[in-house]
DNA sequence: CGATGAATTGACATGACTCAACAACTGTGG
DNA sequence: CCACAGTTGTTGAGTCATGTCAATTCATCG
């Protein structure tokens, strides 16, 4: 068990200005002019967390959604026997906590796995401006569809099959950037967390793929991918 | 593998009239008015299926979106082995094929496990009524949060733990009504791709379900459940 | 350093898969 | 209406992967 903390006073205090972000091309709001925002009254909120932090817990009612400027975050169900499941991972330009556009609370607990920096913006106000803009409109509706793509892929690559392949399977998704042959990987509770995996069992899986070589350690939790060698686990 | 027929030429004929539609006020166009169908000038047409017959294709381009009258579909992805998981069923008054509000090109293949009548709708009038019609916005991400929620929770209860305690969620899942405590399930081969189990495994556990007088037949494939029963089985 | 939690590794138990035989059911043609 | 073939479901025996429990090492941080 990770300690955690609850966040309350993290925000940085600088409120952003979305017509100049640096991710704004990627953004939720990109596509969006100065007049659109000029109905946002309440301000946008920029926020940062760290490793263990929570930033909603399921059921917690809340009137906010929140980008990812950078940074990891699980989220995280629970079983009625106590399991956990890490459902998502959100990062860098992902939009976190949709479901209130629908609903009044959230669905997951969100907690921070790396250094995160978030922006956090009133659902009245997104409401609102998704009805006016139809940029927006189509850009949340792009947003909805990525989550559940990634949702199915999370059923069928990491929730199907023997371990060795889930385990690969979740090498090549955390590759980053395209053409990358490095990954990030995070403790060993939160991997069979996503693979519903004993930590026993996740350790010795990530042994063995060392000693195969299909994996290299270059420092703590940072690896080197034989990319093709791991794909061949999985078409095996 | 079931023997599977794709379609061709089987709609009614019938167009249908969303306006006075007895599933109205649980269909994705409620809250329409009049007016707003206007704009919608290539006709709904509704569609009959009948159990194997295939809807569409993974990587099948199309401009439609469907709803469900009546029955029920299975959403189909396949693995780099071959292997096969059921991501999602949909049932009366779902939506499928929201995905081409997006992209262009389906993300499933469809499959018919029950009679099914569907109506089908031309994207381009559902994406220019979204924008004309804050209902319909509302609607639409209504649709798309309840299946981003069906799939976590496809996750958490189905997909995770041992085989009978995914089965005993399953066949909760599967209790239509309210308060009802009878379900129909389907073929074992289904079953195993829902849960990520073997077809033996799904029948020897419905062999011991039934044993135990989780279950008891009423006739074949309908079931009288012990809820309680079911739900120990889970909590254990 | 020592203390704590995380990761690893081993030995063993067990649940699920595999392979195989057989039973039940379905639809077809005679 | 029956016989038959083809499909689907059931059950058993043996194997293998993963879970469980426990001991040990490693890493981090005060």
């Amino acid at each position: 068990m990770t300690k955690r903390v609850t966040i309350k006073k993290a925000w940085d205090g600088s409120n952003t200005d979305c017509l100049h972000c640096s991710l704004r091309s990627s953004a939720l709001f990109s596509g969006l002019t100065e007049q659109d925002f000029e109905s946002v009254h309440e301000p946008v909120e920029q926020l940062t967390l760290n490793p263990g932090d929570v930033l909603y817990k399921i059921g917690e009612s809340g009137h906010h959604l929140f980008t990812i400027r950078d940074g990891l975050i699980k989220l995280v169900q629970y079983l009625p026997d106590g399991t956990q499941r890490i459902v998502r991972l959100v990062k860098s330009t992902d939009v976190l906590g949709l479901e209130m556009m629908v609903a009044h609370t959230y669905e997951h607990e969100a907690v921070v796995l790396r250094p995160t920096q978030l922006c956090r913006y009133p659902k009245e106000a997104v409401t609102r401006l998704s009805q006016q803009s139809p940029v927006l409109h189509q850009n949340l509706m792009n947003r909805w569809q990525k989550a559940l793509t990634e949702a199915d892929a999370w059923l069928t690559k990491l929730s199907t099959g023997q371990a060795k392949k889930r385990m690969a399977n979740l090498l090549l998704l955390l590759v980053d950037r395209e053409g990358a042959t490095d990954c990030y990987i995070f403790s060993r509770e939160d991997i069979g967390s996503i693979l519903s995996i004993t930590i026993e069992t996740a350790s010795r899986t990530i042994s063995e793929f060392k000693r195969l070589q299909l994996m290299t350690e270059i420092s703590s939790n940072h690896f080197d991918l034989d990319i093709a060698g791991l794909e061949a686990i999985i078409a095996g």
